[in-house]
DNA sequence: TTGATTTCCCTGTGGTTTAATAGGAATTGA
DNA sequence: TCAATTCCTATTAAACCACAGGGAAATCAA
């Protein structure tokens, strides 16, 4: 039931750039620095966003990552599903239709129930949440 | 955000259980039979549920497990959370105190939330539901 | 008393995933 | 031209998962 730190940083990402993108793009190199996170990590992590068209990337110098929408247009369940792939509790839930007794699990509707909790609660926080929690925490 | 087989089978082996302990004790060999899982597997689940006394075991011929208290009084968390250990999402908040600022991850008050969600939903249901809610399939 | 059954306990193991690291190619601005 | 940066692919060390194996100990029935 974890998150892994490839979502978690995929998070503090999204929330380093759009926090630090007034002069054109963020580097990476910048945000490792600021959050204490592996570069080359990053990039992977960077990577998959800005293939899904989350991010948009400059190559060369002064190059960079910065974001496509407002920081209120991504909700974090978008963040968290692309970098963790499902975030279905029980394997037979990935498929999309919802396991009707199709499978293994004697109680789909139990672990549906969860899956819909769990998307409901990070569909329902965005970007721009997330960065107000913490400007008030300072 | 993976619920393992150890904790999904750990709520099987307690269903199978509470479904058929009319006759006393029920042997392991007879769930892994029925639900087809591995004995040798089920031996480790039912091990770490007996020594957190959430089954009585009895050894010898004619032994096996059975329940101690009634389904309805078995929440679905507590089986989970005893098998799966932590489900807190991300690692600073395992340890109880719920992450104030101590720790890298930027927005603590989110996780938390996300962690009081799972284990609202998840402590709502007990075995009895559990059964109910397969005997409705049927 | 013997034998079958069953839990108990500890160890091993093959496969997968995680969390990076490494190295270099391609692109761009100064 | 050079430095900075993204892009891409491969490798790796460690951890974790899902079991399997081999007994020892206990218990009941015959």
């Amino acid at each position: 039931m974890k998150i892994s730190t490839k979502g978690q940083y995929a998070l503090r990402l999204m929330m380093d750039i759009a926090g630090h993108d007034e002069a054109g793009f963020v580097s990476l190199k910048d945000v490792a620095l600021r959050e204490g996170l592996s570069m080359k990590y990053l990039e992977q992590i960077a990577g998959t966003l800005s293939k899904a068209g989350m991010l948009q990337s400059g190559r060369g110098a002064q190059g960079g990552y910065r974001l496509v929408k407002t920081p209120a247009e991504y909700t974090v369940g978008s963040i968290l599903r692309l970098t963790e792939g499902n975030l279905a509790p029980v394997a037979c839930m990935g498929g999309g239709e919802s396991c009707k007794g199709c499978c293994e699990c004697s109680t789909p509707d139990f672990w549906a129930g969860l899956y819909a909790v769990v998307n409901e609660y990070i569909d329902r926080y965005t970007l721009a949440d997330l960065l107000e929690e913490q400007a008030r925490k300072q």
